[in-house]
DNA sequence: GATGAATGAGTTTTCATTCAT
DNA sequence: AATGAATGAAAACTCATTCAT
């Protein structure tokens, strides 16, 4: 068996060499595809169909990614890495508060591919979880997001009983819900603001913050 | 057309006639195969796996259900009902905010089959949910859950800006999340409070709960 | 292996002792079962719907016959018995021509399961045909065909240069013609007219028969 | 709904686009191994089999035919354009007779496929018949054979009292007794003998059309 | 590099046959 | 004897992956 000379398990080019114009811009195509084919039909969604939508035969979409699970990871990464920047973007806001909850908003309103993702990864999703990139940008993220919460805590914006597992979990199935409400607007804006309120601290700190003066009479 | 005397569309059984012993013994152990099954290596479980799982053979559960498709089903209806019969059994509780909270715990703690279920019907999962059995136990379910929040809702225990459609989209949602934190206690409760407390009234409205002189006038 | 106590591989009762009264019953309501589903669903109709047909169950039929080869043999049995009746009873008929060609016509318009089971056997019909029942039944028929043929060629109603086989050729071929005709009443006998027409003798022969004196003016 | 780039229901490429050479080679090769698999085993020949027979893999039939059915309608669809183009062929033959008897003879020599099909189809075939491409190609020939059924008849080498519907039963008929008589030349020889002869004129016809002067006054 | 046909292991589904009730 | 549920081998069909063009 020769040494594979395409591409790599996780869809990075082997050669240092970069990948020719049309290459590159097929690899983005199918990216996209894939993304958009796994968010509507779930991981069961055929590679050819991927091929179909990215308008290239499926050869080419296993030039690029040596495996199926290979273009999903890839898909998934692509997401965690887009999160992560504006996360990056967000930690440098001036309304911590605000910061934050603009961050989960954004995460949940176009979370749909990364959730397709988890899907497909099934049962063992830990399992892919912990290696390669998907587990380093998984990393990065989480990075992000904590310096995030943080500043938020820190401005009693944010409960301080959470730990950033949580906000990643609760990050999860938020986007789950919002998936749920399967394009109601106003719906998803109700599921988003119960969150956002429950991660609010308890009224005592709110008292607090937004106004010195009690307003208890 | 049918010389099948097996098993409808649905799994249920065509004639009036209640299956006999061994069968209804079988039937229960294929759906709680399926259901752990479906739980732990995702929709994609094969068919033959369950089987192997319930001690029985393939056939058996085509017998049954005439379809993969009709057993996952069968499995996510009977998750639904299961609920609705505990949503009911709280509508009587004393206290209706503690009910509607329990009710939630309980539903998210051992969603896991739901969610299968949700999986499993991947992108187009409205079109099940709009037909037969699935439709009616979740539109029971709905209503069930619906008398639920109403109390609670006229308790002054949770907002009374959030409808039932809101709740189920939460529900799956912290489901989800609750999946995600993979068998952490702690992490589990922390995302149910968060939810819980995203629930609650406005802080305004508290104060006159906990308040003895009523605000309603 | 304990012997088999149910029924022989040719579907008949392996003791002595006569079937009781409603097993009886149960046997030919099989019989007539199989060969109506048999002639309109054509060899892959499944024992469950012949069973279904027969009202009775599956297991009701393999008591009476061991396989479903055997039934379908049972049923062609029957049905060639019925025709070697008929020649018979036509052997004795006054005028042999008209005999035969009543005895074609019959069999042409009820052979519809014969040719089922033509069908049934697909390719290796041969295998079937040379053993058990099945030839023996097809030896008797043939033997009582060959009487009616050789009175009616002996009478020159027929042509002399036809034989048994021959005429058991064109049987089949004409059963399947009839069949084709799909219930054109009108259409049928066209079809056998001209087969019959065949197979009368050339024109020398009748002149002799018909008209003593030749009709060439 | 189709990402389905593979072949259409009816075995015909979905695109204009035709087919790769290989691809066109191993086509005919699936197609003539259906043939020759259906004649001898019967239509319950496994796709696994015709595979095997024209060295492919199972997934390649698929590909070119996308149901089991769907090839065994090519075959057929295939036999009947053969005869087809044979029947247009034979049109402007010299003798309309000879040239009428000639299609018939080589029409049941080698119709075994159609048989198959013909028994594939079982007992609903005539749902098969009026749809699509089968029900094109059957118009076809049966148009072709109507021209060659009307120049044998207007030379009065026919008898005048069939029309075509009768011809294709007798067709389909005699090609069965042909089967029957299981690679017996002369047999065959004999029973094609009683067909076409029994398709002649009546004798007052055949005078009329051998001696020039008319007999009808 | 791209294409799309071929591969073949894996999955769903059917059905003759057996066996407990 | 009859019933109908269970069995499991075999069939149809799918799809990730390879490979010739």
């Amino acid at each position: 068996m020769a040494p594979r000379t395409r591409a790599s398990k996780t869809g990075q080019a082997l050669s240092g060499r970069p990948l020719r114009a049309d290459a590159q811009r097929n690899r983005a195509r199918i990216l996209a595809a894939a993304e958009a084919t796994l968010a509507d039909k779930g991981p069961s969604a055929s590679t050819e169909e991927i091929a179909h939508r990215a308008e290239v035969a499926v050869g080419t979409i296993f030039r690029h990614f040596p495996t199926k699970e290979a273009l999903v990871e890839a898909v998934f990464v692509a997401g965690l890495r887009q999160l992560a920047e504006q996360a990056r973007r967000l930690c440098t806001a001036p309304e911590p508060g605000a910061a934050f909850i603009t961050f989960l908003t954004e995460a949940i309103t176009r979370s749909t591919a990364k959730h397709a993702f988890a899907r497909q990864m099934g049962g063992d999703n830990t399992a892919v979880m912990s290696r390669g990139p998907v587990a380093e940008a998984a990393q990065d993220l989480r990075r992000a997001m904590t310096a995030l919460l943080d500043r938020a805590q820190r401005a009693k914006e944010i409960r301080g009983d959470i730990d950033i597992t949580a906000v990643v979990a609760l990050l999860v199935g938020a986007s789950r819900a919002a998936e749920h409400t399967d394009g109601d607007e106003r719906l998803r804006e109700t599921v988003l603001a119960v969150v956002v309120d429950g991660l609010r601290p308890r009224d005592a700190d709110r008292w607090a913050r937004e106004d010195p003066s009690p307003q208890d009479q």
